[in-house]
DNA sequence: ACCTGAACACCGTTCAAGT
DNA sequence: ACCTGAACACCGTTCAAGT
């Protein structure tokens, strides 16, 4: 069959000829509450001003009044996205491990409830309270756990990076199409353990053990090893600046 | 300005009327060849079968007699690029620590030089000979650090996912085009800085220090990070083994 | 002031026709 | 057997025209 075609007009089964739109009835919100709807079934490929203002009953140009380009709609939509996600969520505990999991967490599971726009979340700056609010957590669990000036927003920026790209990459494997991700996945569990044992010992040695590029232990892992090797980095230096401490 | 339009045909400045392309001039090899420029030049986006014929001198359906479709045709192309980047220059020596280094760096700079690429680099699967290797050198790696079966193949998820997710990031960031990517990195260098110090102390009292997502110092920060706790976790092991060692 | 229609310059892809 | 032309079903976006 073809793919997303109903023939006639009838935007949401409103009848057999739509004439035109009442004044007013878009706005803003109007087009991100469909846009969202419209993500949320198909994905970001299902995003298109066509599809839009078919959603919404209106003319694809019409949408060109509230927003100047594709790109304002979605950053739009992904701030909105995220401030309902995690909007105040996030309280302090007096346990600095503890809040740091916690961000990294709640950013996890929000991406790959929009595997879609993951990469946009992950690499685009929106500048708005949702972000500020995680940026001052972040940093304030950050300075808890012993961390000062420079080596504070360093680590801002290695935890926040290690989170956030891997969280998108565990999603994007999520968003490939189906066939293409079965693809990808059977070859590590098939043509891996085909390989000749001579020019890959390891390999055959270990192919009954190789999880998929997508485990979701992966991410739970990195964020542990991530909080460790913190510690240690603190208590380092603490041991250097009074030595006879223990 | 209209965008890359050029008006006639004139393949390559070839003259004003090209005919028809001689018998057997199109190949795999020379389309891939053709490719690469055309995205070492505009990236992933210049990347149409339109423009690819106009490249190679030819009809844009005339590709798809030697590929089924445009992902097969990326795909191919991921790989050979991978290849000829560092086909055979990773080679074991007696540290561990620095081997692993080695293949982050590798990967790291192999993104960095094709930032359009880097997503689908970091995603799929390609399962050729380059891959192949990565992957048993890796793991002979994490073998002479002292990991073995489950824990082994976990790391190998692990440290593959963070490399190679951050610097996909990375790259990603420099594959925005210019006036977006600058919209946001002034966002951390001015927006940051203008906060209330009541709501958000802790950005405020760091603002000056505050770098870019982009920051190239943080890929690096957090391989050491991955090797120190990797060390840390081995020894633990080590020492619960034979608690007299010391 | 807000919504629409026609139009432009692109995409990837199919398939029958030319050489 | 290999290359091409015409055509299809889409994109995002502009701009003059309708209400």
């Amino acid at each position: 069959m073809s793919t997303t075609r109903s023939d006639g007009p009838g935007p949401t089964g409103s009848g057999p000829a739509r004439r035109r739109l009442p004044r007013d009835t878009l706005s803003r919100e109007v087009i991100l509450e469909a846009a969202e709807r419209l993500a949320g079934r198909g994905g970001l490929a299902a995003l298109t001003f066509q599809a839009l203002a078919r959603e919404v009953g209106a003319h694809p140009t019409s949408l060109y009044r509230h927003f100047r380009d594709k790109d304002e709609l979605v950053l739009e939509l992904i701030d909105s996205l995220r401030s309902r996600s995690y909007g105040g969520k996030l309280e302090a505990t007096d346990d600095w491990r503890e809040d740091l999991r916690s961000v990294a967490r709640h950013i996890h599971q929000h991406y790959l409830r929009y595997p879609q726009f993951a990469l946009e979340m992950a690499a685009r700056t929106t500048r708005r309270p949702t972000e500020f609010g995680n940026v001052e957590f972040t940093l304030d669990a950050l300075q808890r756990a012993g961390l000062e000036g420079q080596e504070a927003t360093l680590y801002l920026r290695v935890f926040g990076n290690v989170i956030r790209s891997l969280a998108s990459m565990e999603a994007g494997l999520l968003a490939l199409d189906p066939p293409t991700r079965d693809r990808d996945e059977l070859a590590w569990q098939l043509e891996y353990r085909r390989l000749p044992a001579q020019t890959y010992p390891r390999i055959a040695g270990l192919a009954d053990n190789l999880a998929s590029i997508g485990d979701p232990r992966v991410f739970d892992e990195a964020i542990e090893l991530f909080l460790d090797a913190l510690d240690a980095r603190v208590a380092r230096k603490a041991a250097r600046c009074q030595p006879a401490g223990g």
